[in-house]
DNA sequence: ATTCGTGCAAACCGTTTGCAAGGGA
DNA sequence: TCCCTTGCAAACGGTTTGCACGAAT
């Protein structure tokens, strides 16, 4: 994505464009990793090195706060970061600490519609998650 | 549960029996509330005062280990563990940190057999939960 | 006697916070 | 200019660890 896209993505969310947010973002987008707070640090600091590790975290309170990435639920470890907004699932290798994408329309489709079609007492779904937990047979 | 019974699983599991798991045991069954280690060491307290927080940590990683209770996955709070291992989801409200359980077979063999008739190239799949997450209209 | 579990307290480490200085609109 | 954001460093808090004591076999 470049970087105008990115400015009018914040700017979109009402938030000031920053040399330090753009990066934060563009660092966010080119991993598929879920990424760390560590990570995105790691990143950024190839090109900024100067960058706090307090300025990260106080970023992705930000854009997490305005919908622009995702919280990943985890078990243990440190806490994971998502910007890919569009509905997916995730794979988690039990071994290792990876968190794979699973998209799948006809997947998502056939939860949502039976939970639609059965609903939950007094509870408003705003978003299903699937965790598929196993191991790569590689 | 009795607690002829909860020795009979720590057995089972390869575990001594101690006062201590014991009790840590029945705080976890006790709850549907999905506790932190604090909330059961809290639990645990009102009839054993001397038990320390480490130990309630050293009991839980040891109940993990041995497939007795599960860790639940949170986005930003403390960990959380579950006694109850029969198959199920979870809903979480946004708006408090309340974890609630839903027990729905059809819903789990619905998925189930939609992944494994589909299948996931090169991973083979443990466990699968579904993350509902939204709020209460009480 | 050896092994394993506990209580205690200090250490650890991911994250948050306070504040002065700097930068965006 | 004004307010928001950053960098820095200290503080925080949930969890882990090291160690001596105690219980069980």
């Amino acid at each position: 994505m470049k970087a105008e896209k990115i400015r009018e993505k914040l700017v979109s969310k009402d938030l000031k464009v920053t040399p330090q947010r753009v990066m934060v973002y563009e660092a966010l987008i080119a991993s598929r990793e879920h990424p760390t707070a560590e990570k995105i640090c790691e990143a950024v600091r190839t090109t900024n090195p100067n960058i706090a590790i307090g300025t990260i975290y106080n970023i992705l309170d930000t854009f997490v706060e305005r919908a622009l990435v995702n919280r990943v639920k985890t078990d243990r470890e440190k806490m994971r970061y998502d910007a890919f907004l569009e509905n997916h699932h995730h794979l988690y290798d039990v071994e290792s600490e990876k968190i794979t994408d699973l998209y799948d329309d006809e997947l998502s489709t056939l939860i949502e519609d039976y939970l639609q079609k059965k609903g939950i007492p007094d509870f408003s779904i705003e978003n299903v998650k699937l965790q598929i937990s196993g191991r790569y047979t590689g």
